[in-house]
DNA sequence: CTTGAAAAGAACTGCCT
DNA sequence: AGGCAGTTCTTTTCAAG
């Protein structure tokens, strides 16, 4: 299932992790490879799905989504709420940006994109909260994220 | 600092978040205009800060990287252990993705990427737990992740 | 904003080491 | 595997309306 990778393909991967938009070109030329080398390893590497795909990255502030809070949640009753249903309710709330599936304290962990925290406060108590089969649920606002450069897990030995 | 955004701005980003490599004639076609006309809000759109980048997206599991844990992290002494010092020594750690600074019942939350849960185990035990300043942690495994269309909160009324 | 065109650059292909 | 040289296609960029 995981694909052998040597030290040229990661080195690629970062680059791309970089910038997604490198040609194949500048990608060698970070790399030492030659401009067909670097772009038949991209293509292996998109081929065998190590590369998903490449996303534009936006600034949620800059579209007026000031507020990002991760909630726990846990179901209440856990035989009766079907978790399928579950998911798809949440998945009907435009603001609901990740459901996670989790072991642990919680079953759901949820990112939420809001205007600001009344929004925050409105999107909880009104679409969240009214779900059926929500137990407890944890909130935690956002504050700041530490700008981390991507994957560097990749370079983990 | 919010940018005024209009339908057709917001249709090129759905159009970037679905693919970050679309060219200005692509989303044009998708938005319903000329290549020079996408291509001129795609740069002022760059040039604002809405558009970040773009990234490549890549699949940890064909890396190796098989298990996602999100850790919610309380700090011990609150005025003793700098968050500063806190948050460079987590950065350190390369299987730490991502630092986030929470209001809430955890003042950190992480993401952290392990090959495996012994893994994981030992970058908890080993790595995080012996930080100066570690007060109460809560682990979740990721089990499933809904993957949803991104960015969907733009289109929230 | 559009069309049209020129210039630049990127993707892709054979062939060779 | 990688490099070189070449072709083809796309993209950017600049006109002019």
């Amino acid at each position: 299932m995981s694909a052998e990778l040597d030290d040229t393909d990661r080195a690629i991967l970062r680059a791309l992790l970089g910038d997604g938009r490198l040609s194949a070109k500048a990608v060698g030329a970070r790399v030492g490879l030659s401009q067909p080398a670097a772009w038949r390893r991209i293509r292996r590497l998109q081929e065998e799905g190590v590369i998903r795909g490449r996303r534009a990255r936006l600034d949620p502030a800059k579209l007026g989504f000031g507020v990002t809070v991760f909630l726990g949640v846990k179901l209440a009753g856990k035989g009766r709420a079907s978790p399928a249903d579950f998911e798809r309710a949440l998945i009907a709330i435009p603001e609901v940006q990740v459901v996670q599936h989790v072991l642990g304290p919680y079953d759901y962990r949820l990112r939420v994109a809001a205007r600001d925290l009344s929004d925050f406060e409105r999107i909880l108590r009104r679409r969240i909260m009214t779900l059926p089969g929500v137990g407890e649920v944890e909130s935690n606002v956002l504050l700041n994220a530490e700008p981390l450069p991507p994957a560097r897990y990749l370079f983990a030995q």
